[in-house]
DNA sequence: AGGTATTCACATGAAACTATTCTCTGAGTTAGG
DNA sequence: TAACTCAGAGAATAGTTTCATGTGAATACCTGT
């Protein structure tokens, strides 16, 4: 076949999708399932601020993939129709602190929250202090109610601590025209670590926890998705009833969920399938698998890599891997690479953060006379060995 | 036999040091009035 | 003249090293039977 040939019949071929957006991370649908208990809790702490009084701060926990985005997202979308529709001088801001470059720092989030107000910053070459300073003097100015919705702030807080959030607070008691409220989301709920105490009793006047979904609501969600994102009679029987009962396994992350539908859409659609069926679930689902280990693995630094080859090497041995041993074969590795060595002590912190990353398993052993020491084993699927090994030894330069 | 003491091979902590990234400031530049 | 840009100083932060101290149990070494 020829491209030309190709290439029209590829046009002419009908996609097994309907709308492919509607899988998407970004996509807010126009009926939220299974999260109506937490829309109408959020509701009505909020409400109150459409009559100009003053609203309760509120504070969201919850797993990834539980709802809590979209929610949100879904809120805002529906009180700002109401908002317009009776000209109110409210105003609701959603930033993500994690997305880079976005909202991880404080300038960066007076900076963007400026730009809502349709007042640009340089990136840099202005003081923080100055950037608070207009801040207010719009919002007094304006009389306008804030509503400042940070999703992921425990990043906000790791990386820029607290300052913001304490500022914003105090503030909000001499404002008179105005005022600001915070409503926060976060992934864990050990957030309280780095945080002034003040800070977090006032943050969290109202708090809420959102559950993991199990797998019939799942099995709504994704079927409701799928109505919308593929064509009619696409997907085979009990497809939708499988996608859901993996994804219920792994914490019921529907963020997940539908991505492995979407990819397996993607899949069949790359096999010139026009259906989808449980086989191109199982792939997508191995895909996903060895794409989160791949990424993680490409994503680590050097010196972090020749730490993991060194085990891996080990671990084609059959034999305990102990730090002693992976410490002498990565210094010949790191060597080989022309990259400056570590000590041990380091080293010894890098195995530990590849144990809680989940890419090894470590146990700590004490075999008395001959020292104490751990206990190194690989944790990812054993399929995947020779991959990683190859993408190592390539991201190395060791061919 | 039973009980202490030693010893190994690192683990774990804290402080000190470095390199990198951010923030801030003032000087220079630009553009609008 | 106000607003903007940008380089460089200084501060904050992250990543490491250095130094010091801690650890659990197999083994070595007693001690008294």
């Amino acid at each position: 076949m020829n491209l030309n040939e190709f290439f029209e019949k590829y046009l002419t071929k009908d996609s097994i999708f309907q709308d492919r957006s509607v899988l998407s991370s970004s996509y807010i649908p126009e009926l939220l399932d299974h999260r109506q208990n937490e829309l109408d809790a959020i509701s009505k702490i909020i409400a109150p601020a459409l009559k100009n009084s003053k609203i309760s701060n509120l504070f969201i926990y919850g797993k990834t993939g539980t709802g809590k985005t979209v929610t949100l997202k879904y809120l805002k979308r529906e009180l700002e129709k109401v908002i317009k529709h009776h000209n109110l001088p409210l105003k609701i801001v959603y930033l993500n602190c994690k997305l880079e470059k976005q909202a991880d720092t404080e300038y960066r989030i007076l900076a963007q929250l400026l730009d809502v107000f349709g007042k640009k910053v340089p990136n840099t070459g202005v003081p923080t202090q100055t950037l608070y300073k207009t801040f207010f003097e719009i919002i007094e100015n304006r009389k306008i109610y804030l509503i400042l919705i940070l999703d992921e702030i425990d990043q906000l807080i790791d990386k820029a601590g607290d300052e913001l959030l304490y500022v914003l607070l105090r503030k909000n008691e001499e404002l008179s025209h105005s005022f600001i409220s915070l409503i926060g989301i976060s992934n864990n709920i050990n957030l309280t670590s780095k945080i002034d105490p003040r800070i977090k009793s006032s943050l969290s006047e109202e708090s809420l926890i959102f559950e993991p979904y199990n797998a019939l609501q799942l099995k709504d969600i994704l079927y409701n998705r799928a109505k919308l994102a593929f064509k009619p009679d696409v997907l085979e029987p009990g497809l939708i009833e499988k996608c859901a009962a993996y994804a219920a396994k792994e914490h019921g992350d529907a963020r997940r969920a539908i991505d492995l539908l979407r990819l397996a859409g993607e899949i069949a659609e790359r096999e010139n399938c026009n259906k989808v069926t449980v086989k191109h679930l199982d792939i997508a689902q191995d895909k996903m698998e060895s794409d989160k280990y791949i990424d993680l693995i490409k994503s680590q630094p050097k010196q972090y890599q020749a730490v993991l080859y060194s085990i891996i090497l080990l671990s084609e041995k059959d034999e305990k891997i102990y730090t002693g041993e992976v410490y002498s074969l990565y210094l010949d590795i790191i060597k080989k690479t022309g990259n400056r060595p570590l000590t041990q002590r380091r080293v010894s912190d890098i195995i530990n953060e590849f144990d809680s990353l989940g890419i090894i398993n470590v146990k700590l052993i004490s075999q008395g006379r001959y020292g104490r020491t751990r206990d190194i084993e690989l944790s990812y699927p054993k399929v995947l060995h020779p991959i990683i090994k190859s993408l190592l030894a390539k991201e190395l330069g060791l061919d």
